[in-house]
DNA sequence: CTCCTTAATGGGATTGATTCGCATTTGCAT
DNA sequence: ATGCAAATGCGAATCAATCCCATTAAGGAG
């Protein structure tokens, strides 16, 4: 089955209109390795011919976020918000505060951790952020050789 | 050593004055046991009886989050940011996605797994934030009753 | 205790991301 | 092909956060 028509049936699922744009920003977040800004995804789009506006990149992002398809991810970074497509495994990240790379890391131990808490406070959970701040390998090796 | 000395102490220590104001925002910060938005803090001090403005409450919380006094956390709702003191364990939070109510978590399990991804990335980790969203006890129960 | 330097503050203006309102267009069921 | 509700565009509005600059106050030196 193609991506686009995979997209048409995540979006029918979800009694969503499957629109051009709609196709296009989850093309264009798919590709991404990272997580990815309002308004880089705007211009992306914008440099490939797609004529879109603001107002409903954001529109897009927060009916997806909604839906899960996608998920808002904020790193306290200049006050922005990222957002990511969900793979089947989610993920964490590790995040350079030097140079701003963001590492996305599958992993996650965290099943057995969320199970206890979950007993204890008679809370459900139903999804969790793990994000890791510090210095990545290159940003490391640069401060060295000072 | 009361706590006012502590505060003295810590901002001594970092180079930053003893300002009256900083020790206020510390002091209730100290007394929150959740985190706080800069406009609750500027509420909570104008409450009670001292004049701040909300510039300077940004740059109290901006300075004590440079000097890890405080951490800044983000809980992607309505785009505001959270600021809590650090103690003496840091802590995790459980965020009741339908009744806002946050609870904190002194357990942190994830030592191990840190490092094994400190040598897998030559990743330098510093900090991190685990955040968990679901429903609470009393949303729960709410829900079951309809 | 007083003086002096400089960090800290107040308050208003500004920025910048995100949201809103409303007229227009488009998806899609029939 | 038709009709209607959902989606979009674009400009205006909102709102947290930051900036500017004149004023105040912390705290070290004498």
């Amino acid at each position: 089955m193609g991506v686009k028509n995979r997209y048409s049936k995540m979006l029918k699922r979800e009694n969503l209109r499957n629109t051009s744009h709609r196709q296009s920003i989850l093309e264009v977040m798919e590709a991404s390795k990272e997580p990815v800004s309002a308004e880089t995804l705007y211009l992306t789009l914008r440099d490939k011919g797609i004529s879109i506006s603001m107002s409903t990149v954001y529109r897009a992002l927060d009916v997806l976020v909604e839906r899960n398809i996608i998920a808002k991810t904020d790193f306290t970074d200049n006050n922005r918000s990222l957002f990511e497509i969900k793979r089947e495994e989610h993920r964490h990240h590790l995040v350079c505060v030097k140079c701003k790379k963001i590492i996305p890391v599958t992993e996650c131990p965290f099943h057995e951790y969320a199970s206890a808490l979950e007993e204890r406070f008679g809370f459900s959970i139903t999804s969790h952020k793990l994000e890791m701040f510090g210095y990545c390998r290159k940003c490391n090796k640069d401060s060295d050789e000072k």
